[in-house]
DNA sequence: ATGCGGACCTGTTAGC
DNA sequence: TGCTAACAGGTCCGCA
């Protein structure tokens, strides 16, 4: 489900119902994530109040005075704001229970995702220490990408999926970009010029804009925390079109698996 | 240091 | 209609 606009789209739907409340308690129905959800929780929880909710890159952070909820939704993880009182159904692993009666109620049938508590600053986190630049910052560069690039053979598809070179690039995002930057999917990162660079980055920043404006990108499950779909899905031009024709040029679009991912590309206009 | 493949899960869909 | 295999938005980890 989730990639950067999709986290964006649920923090910015969350943030509304959970920013100052206080906790009530945590309910943890399955706490066999990714990782297991630590035991004592509750302890860390109870009667604190949430100070702040960032993202960085697909993480959420639920900041406390004496600590940080760390939240990852994984490929199919979803955070809901609901009555404390709704019925349970399947998959609804966590509700965090506020003062308000209201609750956030973590839903993930993959269990891919995770809920991870650090007395620390959050940056330090061993998940969070390594993570590149924030793609819609200042610091994501043309300069940046090329520096990093020139010793690297990987293919320039799984370079921008890489979270350590810049975070919040998933697998829809990056068929997109490389498509409107007309750079072939399987392009060793260190041939590629500046300038090409300078194509790729500002496609990746306008995709990731449009996509957070249209509240993300709903393939088939993906609902924001307010069970609203996003609505980007209908701006996709090779994610899901395989077999279809290039919106550029007509030709059919191909398909390949890099590193066991759904690659669309358009091998007239992607070199 | 870099790159590759496997691992973690369940649900949905395509194909026989 | 029913079974099986392939695939799905992520990313960490161990190994070469």
């Amino acid at each position: 489900m989730p990639e950067l606009p999709e986290v964006e789209t649920t923090l910015r739907g969350i943030t509304p119902h959970m920013q100052h409340q206080t906790i009530k308690q945590i309910i943890v129905r399955e706490s066999r994530l990714r990782w297991p959800i630590p035991s004592d929780l509750n302890h860390h929880l109870c009667l604190q109040t949430i100070q702040t909710i960032q993202r960085r890159g697909k993480y959420l952070l639920i900041g406390f005075n004496h600590g940080t909820l760390i939240l990852h939704l994984g490929m199919s993880g979803r955070l809901r704001i609901v009555p404390a009182t709704t019925l349970v159904e399947k998959h609804d692993h966590v509700d965090l229970v506020m003062q308000n009666n209201l609750c956030c109620r973590f839903t993930d049938p993959r269990r891919f995702g995770c809920l991870l508590w650090t007395d620390d600053a959050p940056e330090q986190h061993k998940l969070l220490r390594n993570l590149g630049p924030e793609p819609l910052s200042k610091i994501f560069t043309a300069n940046y990408l090329h520096q990093l690039s020139r010793h690297r053979k990987i293919n320039i598809k799984q370079f921008i999926m890489n979270s350590q070179i810049v975070v919040g690039v998933g697998n829809i995002y990056a068929n997109e970009a490389l498509f409107a930057a007309k750079i072939h999917p399987s392009l060793s990162a260190n041939k590629i010029s500046l300038a090409r660079y300078q194509l790729l980055i500002d496609a990746i920043k306008k995709i990731l804009k449009a996509a957070i404006k249209c509240g993300g990108t709903t393939l088939r499950d993906f609902l924001a925390s307010d069970g609203k779909p996003g609505y980007f899905t209908q701006s996709l031009s090779v994610y899901g079109r395989a077999g279809l024709d290039c919106l550029s040029c007509g030709n059919l679009l191909k398909t390949k698996m890099i590193s066991q991912r759904a690659t669309v590309y358009c091998s007239h206009c992607q070199h």
